[in-house]
DNA sequence: GTCGTTGCAAAGCGTTTGCAGCCTA
DNA sequence: TAGGCTGCAAACGCTTTGCAACGAC
């Protein structure tokens, strides 16, 4: 994406200003309210050119949807409340991976997804 | 589902012998072995009873399809090999996930997903 | 014989793509 | 003005569903 476009600034800002990763339709409808219009088509495309420019990054919840945040803010996993399906940000990660391997493996990355009941919903 | 068929019986001998969870079409061309003309609705429907009786469960693995597997074993976690996209079985879970949790959440359940090169790939 | 299950084809749904027109640089 | 980007609609791929025929019990 070479061109600065209000499509691509209204969608930047929503995930600029959410706590938490946001789905497709939430990051549409947030950015239309700055965008009047916006399809969503052009979502998917600038989330697509986003995450190949490394400034948003994908988190996907077994049986749910895709959600996207910013990336830049340091390493951290996710919890997926089970009843309001909103996903949290966790940070924190002191756990050696490494050693429940088996021989020969060699990690590159890990995901930690954690589900129960957000505090509003416990 | 109430009947035996061959197709049932097929498909579940399918994830019986396999070593690692398998993915949607690997079961139907494995099970299509035994059971020629095996159409692929079919390995969805059983699937999907299966998963409703608890005789297996699904596994899935960021931006890949969803992966089988039979249930029962003990608790364990998943490793991706990205070269092969193969899914492997990793046993061992001893981390404490609960002290990493924000006040007020409620750990359920909990999925490490682990990613790098498998023994063969790497 | 009953009716649960199958295979096929069509439908459904989320995502991607082709294209003409728009708008940034 | 050039050509990258958008919105629309069509295409796409995966999954589900409707239905007539089949076959387990």
């Amino acid at each position: 994406m070479e061109r600065k476009t209000v499509q691509r600034q209204a969608i930047f800002e929503v995930l600029k200003r959410s706590a938490r990763p946001l789905g497709i339709h939430d990051i549409l409808k947030a950015a239309q309210k700055d965008c009047a219009g916006l399809g969503i088509a052009t979502v998917y495309r600038n989330l697509k050119a986003m995450l190949e420019e490394d400034l948003i990054c994908a988190v996907e919840m077994p049986g749910s949807a895709v959600f996207y945040e910013l990336s830049g803010s340091k390493h951290h996993h996710h919890f997926s409340c089970v009843k309001c399906k909103r996903l949290f940000d966790i940070s924190g990660c002191r756990f050696n991976f490494e050693k429940i391997l088996p021989d020969g493996f060699q990690l590159n990355s890990h995901e930690i997804l954690l589900s129960g009941l957000c505090d509003r919903c416990a």
